[in-house]
DNA sequence: GCCGTTTTCGGCCCGACTGTTTTCAGTCG
């Protein structure tokens, strides 16, 4: 079992105990457990069979933790989980899923009424059958029902990229309303997660009423969850929730930082506070002793009360951002003024919809001083893949308009060559000798067992004439789970043979993700982002990935990418690629 | 279940909102 399977286990455990009701501390161990293992940028496996380290040295991991990873790691299950799992009905979870109602309202549900699927939930409530638990009232129950109907939608999570434009039109419609003199969007949006679950807009208003008046007339508001003093939830787009809270203007820093997040960080943020004898919340910073407030304005004030400077919002998730903020090692995160070159893009000789040269023009108006085309090979028969002699007729057209290019833009002989689902590359060395820049990427064969994938994945990374190898765990978020790939074997053979790792900055995609980004940092394998684009537009989604980067807390100076030609070519003499 | 320059026991972040309650539990973030 990897990382994010053990931390999965746990994930459920914690999950299941809640509704056996268990001690809640005993559960958040579980979880923060759970966490630590998944933010490991580095097998737990590796660290288990290491007899000189210890995994209940591991923050968040303890003796009881460490003997249920060892139990897992040999045998792929832990039998307290199967235990749980039978005395806990999946209906049970199911309703537990639907907003407003937990483990515990559901649990009491499945007790006193005979439910075992959703639909049964629903029969009940129409015949009053819930109002009558004691606990339980007419507008629970019907709040039941509008769960029931949007349970499905509600629960998805959408594109940091898709976020990015519900949150420009709130942005165009709130900045009418006159009575807001300071709003910002906090919340995992802010932290640039590549998912988001729902937005939280900030706001310092003279008048709440008429704020929380302007967000409800929003022309794209479906419905009002809730309404108070200080927040309101609506639904937009049918489900999509939008929290905005109202808070005073000397608050203002401190309620950001609150609701930037994530959890795990602000509690870390409040026991770093408690140790100084403060306290942290959305209104700012107390002294225990009297209450006197010491900070809350900026964001800058409240982590100079503890005695750390601002964390940028994307490394805001308790993985290393407080030991590195104590060390004045915070690293600069890389931006997007900082690249100069795109690694991989189509044209219309396959599924591209823009020539060389459209493509190139763009990428100069993009400030880009070198691209490669790089487009499919013949096993994508779907893309119109190029075989040998259609990629040698391409690449002779590229040195036919290099000159008139020389002075602003380098264009590389590239292709994206497939990986064969029985392993070997799609075109012959002798072609891919003659090219500048050969991406490797699996497009087939992606269900294989994991040693099969993993093996045709080292396969090319072995293959000399290979250089990078382009989305290497193939995900498409929400809609196609990663390969099976072993991502550690993956990145000792790149490190090994020299070769790069492509982040691909496409918002659907984004592999790799946060965690592997800083696994790669730490073993030094350069990256290189992509932006993947099959038309002009699709250039601008590099933006996308550069906040994935920053996730994963990569400078300017761990993207090969950011680098002049010459540098870039330098670097690549030095890994023995040319 | 985890953790420790006050602690190996006794804590564990903190508050808003809701619904069903007469003072609070559950849920959410």
């Amino acid at each position: 079992m990897d990382n994010p399977q053990i931390a999965a286990v746990f994930e459920e455990l914690a999950e299941l105990l809640e509704f056996r009701g268990e001690n809640p501390f005993r559960i958040r161990a579980y979880q923060n457990g759970a966490r630590a293992i998944r933010d490991l940028d580095e097998p737990i496996r590796e660290i288990a069979q290491d007899p000189e380290r210890d995994l209940s040295k591991l923050s968040g991991i303890g003796k009881t933790l460490a003997e249920k990873i060892g139990v897992l790691l040999e045998t792929g299950s832990l039998p307290q989980l199967v235990e749980l799992r039978e005395s806990v009905p999946e209906v049970v979870i199911a309703m537990s899923r639907i907003p407003g109602l937990g483990a515990k309202k559901a649990a009491k549900l499945h007790e006193e009424l005979d439910l075992n699927s959703l639909d049964d939930l629903a029969a009940a409530c129409r015949e009053g059958k819930v109002a009558a638990i004691k606990g339980f009232g007419k507008k629970t129950e019907s709040s039941i029902l509008d769960g029931l109907a949007i349970a499905k939608a509600a629960s998805e999570r959408i594109y940091w990229a898709n976020a990015d434009v519900i949150v420009a039109n709130l942005t165009e419609h709130m900045k009418n309303c006159e009575t807001i003199s300071q709003m910002q969007w906090a919340g995992s949006y802010r932290r640039c997660r590549e998912t988001v679950g729902d937005l939280d807009l900030l706001a310092v208003a003279s008048d709440r009423t008429k704020a929380m008046d302007f967000l409800e007339s929003y022309p794209g508001r479906a419905s009002t969850i809730l309404r108070g003093d200080t927040k309101i939830s609506i639904r937009v787009e049918k489900s999509f929730q939008v929290d905005m809270r109202l808070v005073e203007a000397d608050q203002f820093g401190a309620a950001l930082q609150y609701f930037t997040g994530s959890q795990a960080h602000n509690i870390h943020v409040r026991r770093i506070a408690k140790e100084h004898g403060l306290k942290v919340n959305e209104y700012g910073v107390f002294r225990i002793d009297d209450e006197t407030r010491v900070a809350g304005t900026t964001e800058e004030e409240v982590y100079a009360s503890i005695g750390l400077p601002v964390i940028a919002p994307e490394l805001r998730e308790d993985r290393h951002e407080f030991e590195w903020a104590a060390n004045q090692t915070l690293p600069e995160l890389i931006e997007p003024a900082h690249m100069r070159g795109d690694l991989h893009m189509h044209t219309s000789a396959t599924d591209g919809h823009n020539t060389i040269r459209e493509m190139a023009d763009a990428a100069i108006d993009r400030g880009l001083t070198y691209i490669a085309i790089t487009d499919h090979s013949k096993r994508v028969t779907v893309a119109g893949g190029l075989d040998e002699d259609r990629l040698l007729e391409q690449w002779k057209i590229i040195d036919e308009i290099r000159d008139e290019y020389s002075d602003r833009l380098t264009i590389y002989k590239g292709i994206e060559c497939d990986i064969l689902e029985a392993g070997g590359m799609d075109l012959p060395d002798e072609v891919l000798g003659q090219g500048d820049w050969v991406l490797a990427s699996v497009h087939f064969g992606q269900k294989q067992p994991r040693d099969q994938i993993t093996d045709r994945i080292l396969g090319a990374i072995e293959n000399p004439h290979v250089h990078c190898i382009a989305h290497p765990t193939g995900r498409l978020i929400n809609r196609r789970d990663p390969y099976e790939v072993d991502m550690d074997a993956v990145m000792k053979a790149a490190k090994q043979h020299g070769k790069f790792l492509e982040l691909n900055a496409n918002p659907a995609r984004l592999d790799l993700n946060d965690i592997h980004l800083a696994a790669a940092k730490r073993l030094e394998i350069p990256i290189v982002i992509n932006t993947d684009a099959h038309r002009i537009e699709g250039l601008d989604v590099m933006r996308f990935g550069i906040l994935q980067a920053r996730r994963g807390g990569l400078t300017a100076a761990d993207v090969a990418n950011t680098l002049d030609v010459e540098s870039f070519t330098k670097l690549r003499k030095n890994m023995g690629q040319i």
